[in-house]
DNA sequence: TTCCAGGCTTAAC
DNA sequence: GTTAAGCATGGA
């Protein structure tokens, strides 16, 4: 079967390579599976399980091209909404051009900027998926974060077989209204990232918070702070779902050890930069201080 | 073994 | 308002 979705018209700066790359960081992600050429991942439309592959068509204008691997065909509304959620998940209405006049004359961006060409910010546009995944990431090495976020997923998720691999979709909030912190704690979560978990899922689900509430603020800071009254919710995560889920290509998380070693890496200082020093480096990504720190990743691997 | 991981909360000053 | 300890586990 290839039934072809949809297809998108590709932005100038745009490689799916590079995108895939970042993307195959971690051999523990479950929530797509990829390979040289595009990425498989499974999506729930009109509540079913749909197996969508992406990749780009080459021949002139490029394309993002949408297929159907498994599933009914869903609906043209339904179809518009996934559209959406693929613009979103790879940044594709973004300019770069204004970036890359900053990156590309920037001591420490330079190279990032040439060697990774072509790189957007991959997003997480589920709040709930990335407020998750920024909590699970808390304080612990990428490796265990991944296979908390496996293990919940696994346990809690839909899931669909399809040419001997098992494709995941990350479990909806509804489904935590009945599920115990212990249940989460023996599945390695610490009894405050249970908690946490817990608590975003029963307010996203009793719609106490969504996505669209914290666009619709007047600006970024205060969907930080909104975030920040949630017990659980810190300055990295928040900062962190700004980047990642309500693309401000202006959040900057100071805090991050990430951050923190990339910077030390490339500029060969012998201790992790301070905040402080973090902010004075990104004085002339005014603007851009999300996909410069999304860049700077980059320099980790 | 020790230290660090894409931190946050609570308690104590 | 700032600082220190506790959290829980895996990897180097």
């Amino acid at each position: 079967m290839n039934d072809l979705l949809f297809e998108l018209p590709l932005p100038e700066f745009f490689d799916l390579g590079a995108c895939l790359a970042y993307m195959n960081r971690s051999p523990l992600e479950c929530l797509f599976r990829s390979d040289s050429k595009g990425v498989n991942r499974l999506f729930v439309l009109e509540g079913a399980p749909v197996l969508v592959r992406l990749t780009v068509a080459e021949d002139q204008p490029l394309r993002l091209k949408a297929t159907l691997l498994a599933g009914v065909r869903p609906g043209a509304e339904a179809i518009a909404d996934l559209a959406r959620y693929i613009v979103e998940w790879f940044d594709l209405d973004r300019d770069l051009a204004p970036f890359y006049r900053i990156a590309d004359v920037d001591p420490l961006l330079r190279p990032l900027a040439v060697s990774e060409r072509g790189l957007r910010i991959i997003g997480i546009p589920d709040l709930f998926e990335a407020l998750c995944w920024a909590i699970l990431g808390q304080q612990v090495n990428l490796a265990f974060a991944y296979r908390l976020k496996q293990r919940l997923t696994a346990e809690y998720g839909e899931s669909l077989e399809w040419e001997g691999h098992t494709y995941y979709h990350f479990p909806r909030p509804e489904v935590f209204l009945t599920v115990t912190q212990e249940e989460l704690c023996s599945l390695q979560l610490t009894r405050n990232k249970a908690r946490t978990v817990l608590e975003v899922a029963a307010l996203i689900a009793g719609g106490g918070l969504s996505r669209e509430e914290l666009l619709a603020l007047p600006t970024p800071e205060a969907a930080e702070q909104r975030l920040l009254k949630l017990r659980g919710i810190g300055p990295w995560t928040s900062q962190y779902v700004r980047m990642r889920c309500l693309r401000d290509t202006t959040a900057y998380p100071v805090g991050d050890v990430g951050l923190q070693n990339a910077v030390k890496f490339l500029t060969g200082m012998d201790r992790k930069p301070t905040p402080a020093e973090l902010l004075e480096f990104a004085v002339p990504w005014h603007g851009w201080e999300a996909y410069a720190t999304f860049y700077l990743w980059r320099a980790l691997y």
